[in-house]
DNA sequence: TCTGGGGTCCTTACTCTA
DNA sequence: TCTGTAGAGTAAGGACCC
């Protein structure tokens, strides 16, 4: 099950004189302010407007478009209402970050249709907003199945409908090929999904690697084991920022470097983690980018350790360019006390590679 | 000229230890 | 003591996802 222009979707919902306009959520909402496209209503996406382009773009090619900040509350909240709902038609549910979910609906007695058309009237009751569904014998062709038609779609796929259906299709629409690698099998002469089928495992491991190049071989196939995670533990929690303007002077650096600090420590007591690894992370005004990692004796939730590791990394790092970005996270988590740390819905899918 | 923020996982290089 | 090797842990960077 996957949202319907999510963000944009809530937005509208609360403004209604918005409905049918171009509208775009991202950043504070000021689109001559640094910051991206977090999602673009339909209207918007006419103009070209899509996910992750920065708001400046996005204002130059749709004037016209209604621009608005990210609220991630409220989003959240109606996400939380949206997983409640799905969770009672089968318990046997994956979260994939906001908008998204899987469920194993394999064991339930009413045919799949039938499932998949309550899911989407009981969601649109529930929240006023539409999904797509996509209905299939894995994850991977779920996924793919609930994008073929959107919004509002409902399609099924078999094994038996992967050489017709999804091999035609180019390279990127494959989860797991972004950008990189898109151009990286074009330039190999790959261009659909179906070509990538046709390559030899031993190709495709010897050109991407062992484990992706795996991946691959089956993605391609429409081959795709990976279960349901209902639980799930965080591996890290970050924080960074982006200043308004590149800044050259070390001591804010320092001083934004000290706040994300204190936030994700906060982060990380809410939550119950202690960490053994801090990373600083530092961009250039040339978007070169540097990290630095400090791994400490023992597991801590101390912001005074944490902040002295953060200190020390940051000190490794020779700041002669002016900085866009700092940032810092910390790693090797592992429940306070032995308690059993809060279980959280997952951010993002785990298992393209 | 533009390129966010919060995550996961993989690869490669290096160091330490058995 | 010297040499080689395997494995674990750490560090850094990169690709990808929502």
């Amino acid at each position: 099950m996957d949202m319907d222009a999510f963000f944009a979707s809530v937005e509208i919902l609360r403004r209604p004189e918005l409905k049918g306009k171009p509208v775009v959520i991202g950043g504070t909402g000021d689109p001559n302010r640094r910051g991206v496209v977090s999602t673009a209503s339909y209207e918007a996406r006419k103009f070209g407007v899509h996910s992750a382009m920065p708001l400046r773009t996005a204002l130059k090619l749709c004037p016209a478009c209604v621009f608005l900040p990210v609220d991630y509350n409220e989003y959240s909240r109606i996400s939380m209402k949206i997983k409640k709902i799905l969770f009672e038609i089968s318990p046997l549910m994956e979260d994939v970050g906001i908008d998204e979910a899987y469920l194993d609906i394999s064991a339930l007695p009413e045919p799949p249709e039938e499932t998949a058309r309550l899911i989407k009237e009981r969601v649109f009751r529930g929240t006023g907003l539409t999904c797509s569904v996509g209905i299939a014998p894995n994850k991977l062709l779920a996924k793919m199945a609930s994008d073929l038609q959107k919004p509002d779609g409902l399609t099924f796929i078999g094994f038996e409908d992967v050489e017709k259906l999804i091999w035609p299709m180019g390279v990127r629409k494959l989860h797991g090929v972004g950008p990189k690698t898109e151009i990286y099998l074009k330039e190999a002469g790959l261009n659909t999904i179906g070509d990538i089928a046709a390559k030899s495992l031993e190709w495709l491991q010897e050109q991407l690697g062992k484990s992706y190049g795996q991946y691959l071989f089956e993605a391609s196939r429409g081959i795709h084991e990976s279960p349901i995670i209902t639980e799930w533990n965080p591996k890290s929690i970050s924080r960074e920022e982006t200043f308004e303007l590149d800044v050259a002077d070390w001591q804010q650096v320092a001083r934004s470097l000290a706040s994300l600090m204190r936030d994700v420590a906060g982060s990380m007591r809410e939550s119950g983690y202690e960490a053994k690894t801090v990373t600083v992370k530092i961009r250039f005004e040339d978007f070169d980018t540097l990290t630095r990692a400090r791994t400490l004796p023992a597991e801590t939730d101390e912001l005074d350790i944490l902040r002295k590791a953060a200190f020390e990394c940051l000190g490794r790092i020779e700041l002669k360019k002016r900085v866009r970005l700092v940032g810092v996270r910390v790693m090797g988590l592992k429940p306070k006390n032995g308690a059993e740390g809060k279980q959280m819905p997952s951010p993002c899918s785990k298992d393209a590679r």
